[in-house]
RNA sequence: GCCGAUGUAGCUCAGCUGGCUAGAGCAGCUGAUUUGUAAUCAGCAGGUCGUGGGUUCGAGUCCCUCCAUCGGCUCCA
């Protein structure tokens, strides 16, 4: 007999060689029935295997994260199966469960795939699930499976078996299907009820672009018609916040394939409302010691050679503007901080005077790749919330601290409550990209670490995604189709102050480096706009609305009361249109509710008689109606209470 | 940059396998209506069908180039 501990750490005994799904069966039929995936003392097991040691089990089912993965990566036997059956010849690579479905990375030869044969595969797809195969792993040695894909001539599998353990491979059958895998699966295909191949797209073979491109198939499948049905409902509601089409219908920013591509043009709702967003970090920047400083967008080719950046990115960027003289060369400004540096150079500094905190709305352009380019997100000409913090390195740990104060002060007045904070590092493998010393890079990662620790702040660690200067602490948020954005960023640098031989005086009169801190809370505010825009469906906090209110005469007749109130309410610095075209106000209503516009106020005979408005709030209908001095009241209160309602 | 898809009026879309002067709704303009909590009625106007080439008696429809957009990959100072 073997003793399993459960999750609610109850011990049951079984004997020797009970799968979990026995023991799931042992607890109730339903259980058993929706059981897809365990966990024993740690290990991913499936659902099958023999359990022989006294240990812990956890069961899961499609409502776990794990289930799912499970299920999914299961789904990708299945995919490839199917593809198998339907394209000879092809060459599979990997096939894993993703946060939201799963992919097939397949090498299809000679075939050419397209949206136009998904129907075809996911009908194959649920033929071959309904086949109810069990899924069985197995172990082989490393002999046999490197001979199984010579046979095949799959090289894909031989360099993923090749870089595997003897001892560690195993297959994983089920019908007439074989897969290298370490296993997670399903009991069996016909659990798979549901399947939607979403699309398809290159994908560099380990992520190398200068390796071949595969075909990479997406899709997604459910134990239930029903809940694909609401999956892709979901999505199609997500689209409905996307920021180009919100910032479209709102008339924020557009484009012009005229001007360029990834090069916006703020409409004028949208430069209010960036302005307003502006103000707001502008006010507590100043409260927090920064000064505005001012910066030219170009500047002479040798200020990037100085900086190392054209080094790094001077081939593939925006290439020198080239003037009547010979041999003069400027760059767009592609980053700011170069010319922060010259700012801080343009008088000696003593100790008594730092820290210094230059900060300016920067605009730079970068020649991001076209493929790259992406609504607000991605461009090629964007501003910059951009400060430079100089500072001695006795200063450092607090001043990163009250930058990351800072960027919570923006989150949470936003409302992004769901960030990831991300500390970017160097990669573990290839540092050859990055500058400055391993004495400069190791200060100041503790430095990083030291603060999102003291300041209790939920972290995950990326390797690779440091700056070529430095590491960064970046707050990534998520957008309507849950990509994720690096939004707020903080960056430590003790190069550029080497590099632009940056000193101030010490104490002892003697010279001194000082380090510098990079940092953008909102990041760009094109992006960050993009995402407040899908965060909110264009629902502003009310502060920051441009049109907090709307007023709507029932007809011309009540015109001349309705300028009184949008007087009063200017007066009262509340931000207000009439609406005074001769329609019926079912549709000024239905007009304004589309707009987006927080607070209606309508106006007719019964108002202008009494001196009052009846309000009207925006998805949530009639208010009743109240004297234009209590309307004023409630507004002022409810625009503070738009200021800190995010706040915890 | 790479893989795949898309591009018809300001917006959302129709236009089957190539066949008469390219359609609709909304928005716009004009007129009538003076209206009480999500669309008043009528009329008018609006498109070199993304661009340039080609095939054809004939191209919005088929082929190629380029441009732009969308979903990914790679990249992201």
């Amino acid at each position: 007999m073997i003793k399993i501990t459960l999750p609610d750490g109850s011990i049951k005994e079984y004997a020797k060689g009970a799968s979990p799904i026995e023991v799931a069966k042992s607890i109730s039929e339903g259980l058993a029935r929706n059981v897809i995936s365990a966990k024993f003392n740690d290990n991913t097991v499936e659902t099958t295997t023999p359990l022989t040691t006294d240990g812990s089990l956890t069961l899961f089912t499609f409502n776990d994260t794990e289930g799912r993965a499970a299920f999914w990566h299961s789904s990708a036997h299945v995919l490839a199966q199917a593809l198998e059956h339907l394209y000879s010849g092809i060459k599979l690579t990997i096939g894993p469960a993703i946060e939201s479905g799963f992919y097939y990375d397949v090498d299809f030869g000679e075939h050419q795939v397209s949206d136009k044969d998904f129907a075809t595969i996911e009908k194959k797809f649920l033929e071959l699930a309904r086949e109810k195969n069990n899924f069985e792993k197995k172990s082989v040695s490393k002999t046999d499976a490197l001979n199984r894909y010579k046979k095949e001539g799959n090289d894909y599998k031989i360099e993923l078996i090749e870089g595997l353990e003897d001892g560690e491979i195993t297959f994983c059958d089920h019908g007439d299907f074989t897969d290298l895998c370490r296993g997670g699966h399903i009991p069996n295909t016909g659990i798979i009820k549901a399947i939607k191949i979403l699309s398809i797209a290159g994908a560099y073979w380990r992520g190398d672009e200068n390796k071949k491109q595969l075909t990479r198939v997406y899709a997604i499948s459910f134990p239930k018609q029903k809940m694909l049905t609401e999956h892709l409902a979901l999505l199609e509601e997500a689209k409905k916040r996307d920021h180009r089409k919100l910032g479209k219908e709102l008339e924020l920013f557009t484009f012009s394939s005229r001007v360029g591509q990834g090069l916006p043009l703020w409409l004028p709702k949208g430069t209010a409302l960036r302005k307003r967003l502006e103000d707001f970090l502008t006010k507590a920047q100043t409260e927090g010691g920064y000064e505005q400083v001012m910066t030219p967008h170009i500047g002479q080719k040798e200020l990037y050679v100085t900086s190392g950046h054209y080094e790094k990115y001077g081939e593939d960027s925006f290439q020198p503007i080239h003037t009547p003289k010979e041999g003069e060369e400027f760059l767009l400004k592609p980053m700011n901080c170069p010319h922060h540096c010259e700012i801080y150079n343009s008088k000696p500094w003593s100790y008594k005077d730092l820290p210094k905190r230059f900060a300016e709305f920067g605009t730079v352009y970068r020649y991001e790749q076209s493929g790259e380019l992406h609504g607000l997100t991605r461009v090629r000409g964007f501003t910059q919330d951009d400060a430079h913090i100089f500072c001695t390195p006795d200063q450092l740990d607090e001043e990163f601290k009250k930058v990351i104060d800072l960027v919570m002060l923006v989150f949470n007045t936003l409302g992004f409550s769901n960030y990831t904070a991300q500390v970017s590092l160097r990669s573990k493998e290839d540092n050859s990209k990055y500058i400055g010393s391993e004495e400069n890079w190791k200060k100041a990662e503790n430095a990083i670490l030291k603060a999102v620790k003291e300041k209790n702040l939920n972290y995950v660690v990326e390797y690779g995604e440091a700056a070529f200067y430095g590491p960064k602490l970046d707050f990534m948020v998520k957008d309507a189709l849950n990509r994720s954005w690096q939004l707020g960023t903080i960056q430590v640098d003790y190069n550029l102050p080497e590099r632009f031989d940056l000193t101030y005086k010490g104490s002892d009169n003697e010279l001194h480096r000082p380090v510098m801190i990079h940092r953008a809370p909102f990041g760009s505010m094109e992006r960050f706009i993009a995402i407040l825009l899908e965060h909110t469906g264009g629902n502003f906090p009310l502060w920051l609305s441009n049109e907090q209110v709307i007023i709507l005469p029932i007809s011309d007749k009540y015109e001349k009361y309705a300028k009184k109130v949008l007087n009063t309410l200017k007066n009262n610095e509340i931000r207000a249109v009439i609406d005074s075209r001769t329609e019926k106000i079912g549709k000024k209503i239905r007009d304004a509710e589309l707009q987006k516009i927080p607070f209606m106020l309508i106006v007719g005979e019964q108002e202008q008689e009494n001196g009052t408005v009846s309000a009207r709030k925006h998805k949530e209908g009639d208010l009743g109606s109240s004297s234009i001095a209590d309307f004023i009241t409630m507004m002022n209160e409810a625009i503070e209470v738009s200021k800190t309602a995010y706040s915890k």
